[in-house]
This record gives C-alpha cells, sequence and structure tokens, in this order.
DNA sequence: CTCGCTACATACAGGGGTGTACGGAGGCAA
DNA sequence: TTGCCTCCGTACACCCCTGTATGTAGCGAG
C-alpha cells in the first residue's frame, strides 16, 4: 500500500516504489532507530539490491529527509484538533487521553524514534522542539480558555505534555484495567478538580470500545 | 583524575588506566550515544592505540559493562537520600528541585546518555526501568507520608519525576529567571496547595547560590 | 523488430570498526 | 646482566556500510 505516489501511475508499477522504500524505512526508524536505516538492510527486506534505491533516491540523506517529512503529515495537527473542539475542561482533557491511546490517530512509536533520532542531529532536534512548543502551547492555550491564568497555564500544559512523553519514553506498560484506575487521580493532578463519576465510566468504557475496533 | 583503581597502585602508573579509558568513554557516551563508544575513537581521544585498550578490556562489551556500573553508581540514592530527611512536604520538593537543578550531586547528562542506549538495549533497558520504578517509589511513599492518599501519592510521584525526566530529554533550556517564574505554579500543580512566599524567595536565592558556586 | 526508457542487478572502490597475534620498550628483581 | 612482567605499538584478517559505474531484462512505441 503506498503513501503517495509522486510518480506518474499511467505506466506499470515497479517493483518497488520511492514510497514502498520509505515504509519500509519507517518501519525500521521504529523498530531499531535511524542507525539501523541503512540501505543494504532495506534492500534485504524488500529483497532487492541496493541498486533499486540509488535508482529512486540520490543518498541515504535524501531517504532521511523524506522520513521526518512523513512524520511531519503524519503526527501533526493530531492533538491539535482534538483540543480546539472541546467544549469543556473535562472533555478536552478526556479527548486528549483519548487521542494518546488510539493509536490510529497519534503514532506513539513513531513519534518517540523521531525523538530519539532528534538527539543526535540538530536539524531533526530543531523540527522536533518547533513540534513541542507547538503543542504545549495549543494545550496551554485550551487551559487559558477554561479559565486558568497565562502561567499556570502554560505549567499545566507543559507537565501533562511532558507527562504524556515519559510514558512513551520510558515505556511504561501497563493493564488498561490499573490505567483507568488512576483516571481520577490523573485528573485531579491535571487540572486541580474532580472529573464527574459518570463521565470517568463512559470514557472507560470508550477505552474499551477503541481497544477492542483496534485489535 | 582515576575513578577508583582495581590494580595494584605500588606498581609504577600505566601510560593509561583501565579507568582512564571508562571516563574518556563516559564522556563520550554522553555527548555522541553508545554508537559512538568506539574503540578506535577513544584510542584517538586518549593518543594511544587500540592495542593498549586490549590489555585492559577483553572487548568492547565489557567496557559497556563497566560504563553500567559507573551510572549505577553515580546516580542512584541521590534523589532518594534527599527525599528521606524532608521534615515538610513543602522542603521535600523544594529539595527534589533542588537535586534536579544542581548538577553537582546528580548528572542529569548521564541519566539521558544512560535512558537513550537503553532504548536499544534490552538488559540496560531493565536497569533503567529499575531505578525509575525505584525512583517514583520514593517519591510516592513521601507523599504518602505528606497525608496524600496511595493511588493520588502514586500518580503525583509518576506525574513530578516524568516532568522532570521529559525537562531533560527535551533538552530545554530556559533562563534560570524564567524557570523560578514558574515555581509557584509548578509547586500548586505538583501538590495542589500554595507554596509560602518567603519560601519559595528563599528557594530562589539557593539556586542563585549554587549557580554562582557552581560555575 | 528494434529502439529506448525504466527499473533494476552486479561488481568494484573506499572507508571505518572489531579482534587477534606478535613484537618491543622499559622498569624491577636476582 | 639477565630475565621477567607490564603495557603498548604494529600489522593483519575480517566484516559491514556507502556510493558509483556499468551491464541488462522487460515493456511500450514507432
Amino acid at each position: 500500500m503506498p503513501l503517495l505516489s509522486t510518480r506518474d501511475e499511467t505506466k506499470r508499477a515497479p517493483q518497488q516504489t520511492r514510497d514502498g522504500w520509505i515504509e519500509a524505512a519507517l518501519a525500521v526508524l521504529v523498530e531499531q532507530g535511524v542507525e539501523a536505516v541503512q540501505i543494504t538492510q532495506l534492500a534485504k527486506r524488500l529483497d532487492v539490491t541496493r541498486g533499486s534505491f540509488y535508482w529512486h533516491f540520490a543518498s541515504r540523506e535524501e531517504l532521511l529527509d523524506a522520513l521526518i517529512a512523513e512524520w511531519r503529515a503524519r503526527n501533526s495537527d493530531v492533538m491539535l484538533s482534538a483540543l480546539a473542539e472541546s467544549e469543556s475542561l473535562q472533555q478536552g482533557i478526556l479527548d486528549l487521553f483519548a487521542v494518546w491511546v488510539d493509536h490510529t490517530r497519534f503514532d506513539p512509536e513513531l513519534d518517540q524514534a523521531v525523538r530519539d533520532w532528534a538527539r543526535r542531529s540538530e536539524p531533526v532536534r530543531e523540527s522536533v522542539a518547533w513540534e513541542d512548543t507547538n503543542r504545549v502551547s495549543a494545550i496551554a492555550a485550551f487551559y487559558r480558555r477554561h479559565g486558568f491564568a497565562k502561567t499556570e497555564a502554560f505549567i499545566r500544559a507543559r507537565i501533562i505534555y511532558f507527562t504524556q512523553v515519559s510514558y512513551y519514553a520510558l515505556g511504561i506498560q501497563e493493564p488498561m484495567t490499573d490505567r483507568m484506575s488512576y483516571l481520577e487521580a490523573y485528573y485531579r493532578c491535571f487540572t486541580g478538580q474532580e472529573i464527574e463519576k459518570d463521565a470517568a465510566a463512559a470514557f472507560g468504557a470508550r477505552l474499551i470500545r477503541a481497544e477492542e475496533e483496534g485489535q
């Protein structure tokens, strides 16, 4: 399944498209990091030779640039739209949680892989930093709309976002039932307010449903 | 300055000690990550040949194991002791902040370097995960001692620790004056309580003093 | 039918990294 | 002085990766 072909589709499909290489590279990036994104390895994975690669790409560098572009296209705007539409504080926070748990909308593994990469590459670091400040700003604006003062809104945005980033960074794996039992406490700590009992229950059911549909 | 020589010191000092290699390797680990911890590069850096390395170490693997041991020896117990001695909630939280800011007691760059490494190595991952749960548990126990319920104590511990981890992971750089202006908001979000004005001021002075002494 | 383009395969040059085998310099002891 | 032990330099075998040059199969067009 090609992502988005930039080539002329009127001709017969080649054995490997440019997007085929990108897709394979994304998989390796997530699984093993940038250093493992090697033409030789990708060629083995795709069962072609490196000659193919150098027809579609000028260099490894060009492939890596394409990976960043793909990450941008996939993971931006997902969080931001969830917040923009929220009517209440409670609804917005729960929507945010939902985005982070629902991996069909937001790809945390790709996000984390790019984040790892960013720690060794200055241009990538800048891209990620820009995304991060953007996301924190969006969450801060959301808090402000619901009555928090400027500084507190910013700090609360940082805290909730940073906590989530670490969740992925540390690779926290816990049963969904455990995570749901933390919901009330998380909400209290993130907002300073109590969540409505039935809203919490509804959210739990929503997650269960999503989990069943997702898998 | 050798860290801790395990060799017989009655004989003359060799040009390079085992600990000399470890120290150089730690520096490269922090600066450029594990993949950059290469015998050839370290030899260049120390201005000797690789022959020396293979006299002190059996393999690169053995060096990497030594790095993990060093990390354990340096960064454990630092946070834990700060919390154990605290008399009040406010004092404990501020002590924790102080440890994280004062890089002479806690080495966040080494911590982050090992954390990066952990994402590509299962044994290292386990070591880091063990440290993390240990630290979170210590913070949770601290919250419990100061009146928080079990679940909330655990979640608050996670939030404050995860937030700090992301601070390093995202490489947040902000002027100390900015960071200090966030103190009240951070305290409110982390504890649900207000910080005493004079305690906040005293903490600010303490940081300024530490920063001047540190540099 | 053959020309020409696409999409590869093949082969080679070059560089960098790990181990290993061995040789040699220098202190120290008898 | 001789000999040993410590510590390191040298040289080689081996592997893996990138990039490039060139050969080649298949298909569409004239």
